[in-house]
RNA sequence: GGAGGGAUGGCAGAGCGGACGAAUGCACUGGUCUUGAAAACCAGCGUUGUGAAAGCAACCGAGGGUUCGAAUCCCUCUCUCUCCGCCA
């Protein structure tokens, strides 16, 4: 949710920037109109509200003094008043919904660093990493033999069923097996690991209740990509980043707990409603998948370091995998809804020959807060402000698996896995069978 | 799932139709005293909406109701504690 006082205070300002991601002039004008009615309607109710109130005083005095006849006629005074009020309280609970509804749907204001831009096409792209491109190696070359899709390769080696997942669970879901099995734990723990420095690790619950949903902005905009448990008011966390955002809902933090890091590793699930078609072989595109995701309570100030800090980490994995990568700064009109600004990381595949995007790494400004109402106490005793949130997948591992073993194919079929994985597995080399 | 108890400010805990935004204690902040600290004493000490401000309004788990008036009475729900049942 943006600020309301912004949009009173400024809103030609708020319109020019989510202008920038193609949002209409005319609903922020609504909006601003809603906002005017809906505090007139108040202050009317409250006004009444105040009148009733001391009435209901002075009933209790004449009461007091044995007045029976003017208690009685002040009561059926305020009785009228209640009713008006009544009235008024309702009028306003309903410009009240009606300005929320408005405004949960708004997507947030874009940072003045985001690219302008309206589409995919639009995205920045910051910089490139390979093995050994710090020391002026050439980009990869790859040999036929790692030209094998990891669907393909998966199945040779007995690392992945698809068949046998899609009888249970349709298709789009993986069953890994084996190795496979473990490597998806090896690249779990590994990244748990590397981030325990920093970030507290926490196992949330994968289903939440409606309203730890809205707070991140998943809804009410795009109910048809989560999916719902209807009979008990859940449902299925697309990412971490939902119960991370509310872990801390309704609360005022003290600035020098902050900032608050948390890392955790979900399934993560997803209706794709809308890629029908698209990427659907293998693990490119799937409705549950596992993520460890990296994510901070901040302070304004603190937001920049801390969105990079999950950049740099994010970043630091794939280059422990020797997988070549490139950084994407995406344009407003690619910004996920909630975002001012995000990072995009894709690794190349080169069995599927294809750019695949591993990690979303994001500055909400307090967006998101404002919407979970996590807030913060400043230290030098300045009034209670909402925090900041950022977070990022550091990673997706289903992608990852499938660069990883795409990359690692040898000549005779076996695959070798990275080197820093070998604490977390029995061998580094998956034999041919 | 069944029976019973509970939910009040940062914490503990009183209040159970009008004088309650809420006693008291602890914690916290400022002051006096002290070389400094402790103790003692004095003062302050929630959030939100609205407003230029004074102010007005809301918040005693959540939502609804009764009443001229609700922290207080009634209903529903949530969470929690104890006991029973079931279960990884």
């Amino acid at each position: 949710m943006i600020d309301l006082h912004l949009l009173r205070a400024d809103p030609s300002e708020v319109t020019r920037a989510l202008a920038r991601r193609g949002v209409d002039a005319n609903l922020i004008e609504d909006i601003v109109e809603l906002d005017v009615v809906h505090r007139s309607l108040l202050q009317r109710q409250e006004t009444l509200r105040a009148e009733v109130k001391a009435i209901s005083k002075e009933v209790g005095a004449a009461k007091k003094a044995g007045d029976e006849t003017a208690a009685a006629a002040l009561a059926e005074q305020s009785r009228r008043l209640g009713a008006e009020e009544r009235e008024a309280a309702h009028e306003a609970e309903l410009a009240g919904v009606a300005l929320r509804n408005e405004l949960l749907v708004l997507p947030n204001i874009p940072s003045s660093e985001t690219p302008d831009g309206l589409g995919e096409a639009d995205n920045v792209e910051c910089s490139r990493w390979w093995p050994g491109s710090e020391s002026g190696a050439p980009e990869p070359r790859y040999e036929e033999f790692q030209r094998v899709p990891h669907w393909e390769i998966g199945e040779q080696l007995g690392l992945l069923d698809l068949e046998r997942a899609a009888k249970l669970s349709g298709s789009m879901f993986p069953l890994f097996r084996a190795q496979g099995s473990q490597l998806l734990r090896a690249l779990g723990s590994y990244a748990l690991q590397q981030h325990s420095d920093a970030y507290e690790e926490i196992r949330p619950p994968t289903l939440v209740l409606t309203e730890t949903l809205m707070s991140t902005g998943h809804l009410p905009k795009f109910s048809d990509e989560a999916y719902a448990l209807e009979r008990d008011g859940l449902w299925a966390i697309p990412t971490a980043e939902v119960p991370l955002t509310s872990m801390h809902k309704d609360e005022i933090l003290k600035e020098d707990e902050l900032p608050r890091r948390f890392t955790a590793q979900t399934a993560c699930f997803r209706r794709e409603a809308g890629a029908a078609g698209r990427d659907t072989r293998g693990l490119l595109r799937l409705h549950e998948f596992d993520k460890v995701e990296l994510f901070a309570y901040v302070t304004p100030d603190q937001a920049h370091e801390a969105h990079m800090d999950i950049l740099r980490r994010a970043e630091q994995l794939l280059q422990d995998f020797g997988l070549y990568y490139r950084v994407l700064d995406l344009c407003c009109g690619d910004l996920g809804g909630s975002s001012a600004r995000t990072f995009d990381l894709e690794v190349y595949a080169p069995g599927c020959d294809q750019w695949l995007e591993v990690s979303s790494i994001s500055w909400f400004a307090d967006y998101q807060a404002r919407r979970a109402n996590v807030r913060f106490r400043p230290a030098d005793g300045g009034s209670i402000q909402f925090v900041h949130t950022v977070n990022g997948s550091a990673l997706a591992w289903a992608r990852i698996w499938a660069a990883i073993v795409e990359n690692g194919r040898q000549a005779d079929g076996s695959v070798v896995l990275p080197d820093v994985l070998s604490p977390y597995l029995n061998d580094t080399v998956i034999p041919v069978r």
